[in-house]
DNA sequence: CTCTACTGTTTATGTCATACACACAATGGT
DNA sequence: ACCATTGTGTGTATGACATAAACAGTAGAG
């Protein structure tokens, strides 16, 4: 025993390793063969946009090489398969993270900033989050998540605790964004009819019918996330303030 | 002109008052005709285990029919559409919500019971969060958000007030999820993946390897949602107190 | 100059969601 | 008791998709 099931798992393996492969290796380019017409950059590039466009559904092998006017084959010569570009494309549309240490005023500024930046890129690309969420950080990603946890190293907080004050950050900006869908974006106003869906059931959501009433889910909230960001702030100062009370 | 493009618009509007009134509709049952030999439930049922034990990209329309021994095409006299019924996996996983009241303490015991309620369904349906990012909340999903309003009403805050701070909860456990994969899913640990990704390109990623070498990352503070939902939930605290400061 | 590694293409396969039309069943009004 | 209506499950068909395999041309290395 200890080698059953091996399909299942080394399928699974080799799937991550491909993956690690894409986001991590270094392709060096052959001398040999006629010079390719495209490029993975060009190529990711494309799939970004046609993303950003016209949603994730449109994203197939065929609509990406038609871009290009190149056959839907042509692009497995330069990315394993439509899983691995989609890797590459959730850590390329990140970009290089910003320079936080230019920001003056110590970490709290800086890590508002950085949550600010963080709720641009995901409302720039709505198909970000559900994608990212169920794939290997990439170079960009960890590129990211780096420039927080040095902006509150100074801090003093143990190497977990920072990791966990900026998770917390990452995780707030995350929940907001179904609720700050971005103005441009004529949802049908998924908001409105929620609201309208929790009022007409008023006896089964007293307490959301009255925290409606009072404003909740008000227009002025959907693109705001400073409420929330400041009372996440306030925690992790409250918990640096206890750990060097002086 | 206000008429243009009306094929993308229709279809969207369209899909959203399917998926509303799959969600809240109460189907009334026809007295004509065989009787079903399914009924929704069983199916919705049947697709949840089946994305459990096997994932979500084992759930298709031929597989959940076969679970009965029926043709994929009978599941259409159930659901409009696969969009639909996993509309109804999501919000139906979910359950009924706890009962907090049972929670002595006040808001804070009572909110943090319902994180860990709401991590441990994360963490046994693991295809949950992706999905319902891009799906409408149903009448579940809008119990459990209302349950927890509910539990900080008490403090007193405004509306809009109560319930961004629930949603500050709520994503950070969302956040935490990825960090917090169950222990009996033999995952490759990505976790210990990603650990030798960026020690390995340590120049890169400085901050992060020495907060590893700190102590990040590591397996006790992988299945531990404790230490960044004090510091959420003292975020919250400090703001109530400044309210009423008496 | 020719071998070889590489490029883009053609063709084929299997899976999937879903439209459509049929055969049969139960029921309610007659 | 009949039969029109309304459902149910099925068989067949279509079109999108990812991807494998084999092929033809191309350009640098020897």
């Amino acid at each position: 025993m200890g080698a059953e099931m091996p399909g299942k798992k080394d399928e699974a393996a080799e799937t991550l390793a491909r993956s690690v492969e894409v986001l991590w290796g270094h392709p060096d380019r052959p001398t040999r063969g006629p010079k390719p017409g495209m490029s993975v950059d060009r190529i990711v590039q494309a799939a970004i946009d046609l993303a950003d466009t016209e949603g994730m559904a449109a994203v197939s092998m065929q609509r990406v090489a038609s871009e290009f006017g190149f056959t839907t084959m042509s692009l497995y010569r330069y990315v394993p398969g439509k899983s691995e570009l989609i890797d590459l494309m959730v850590d390329s549309v990140l970009g290089d993270p910003p320079d936080l240490t230019a920001i003056p005023g110590g970490w709290r500024p800086r890590l508002a900033a950085w949550a600010r930046l963080t709720m641009d890129c995901f409302l720039r690309h709505p198909w970000f989050l559900p994608e990212a969420l169920q794939r290997m950080m990439g170079p960009r990603q960890i590129s990211w998540l780096e420039c927080a946890v040095a902006a509150l190293a100074e801090s003093g907080l143990t190497g977990e605790e920072l990791l966990g004050s900026v998770l917390i950050v990452n995780g707030y900006v995350r929940s907001m964004v179904p609720f700050a869908t971005a103005p441009p974006t004529p949802d049908q106003d998924r908001g409105t009819l929620l609201i309208r869906l929790i009022t007409d059931n008023a006896p089964r959501y007293p307490a959301l019918t009255s925290a409606i009433a009072d404003g909740a889910f008000s227009p002025s909230q959907h693109d705001d996330i400073e409420f929330g960001l400041q009372r996440v702030l306030d925690g992790i100062q409250t918990y640096i303030d206890s750990r060097a009370p002086n």
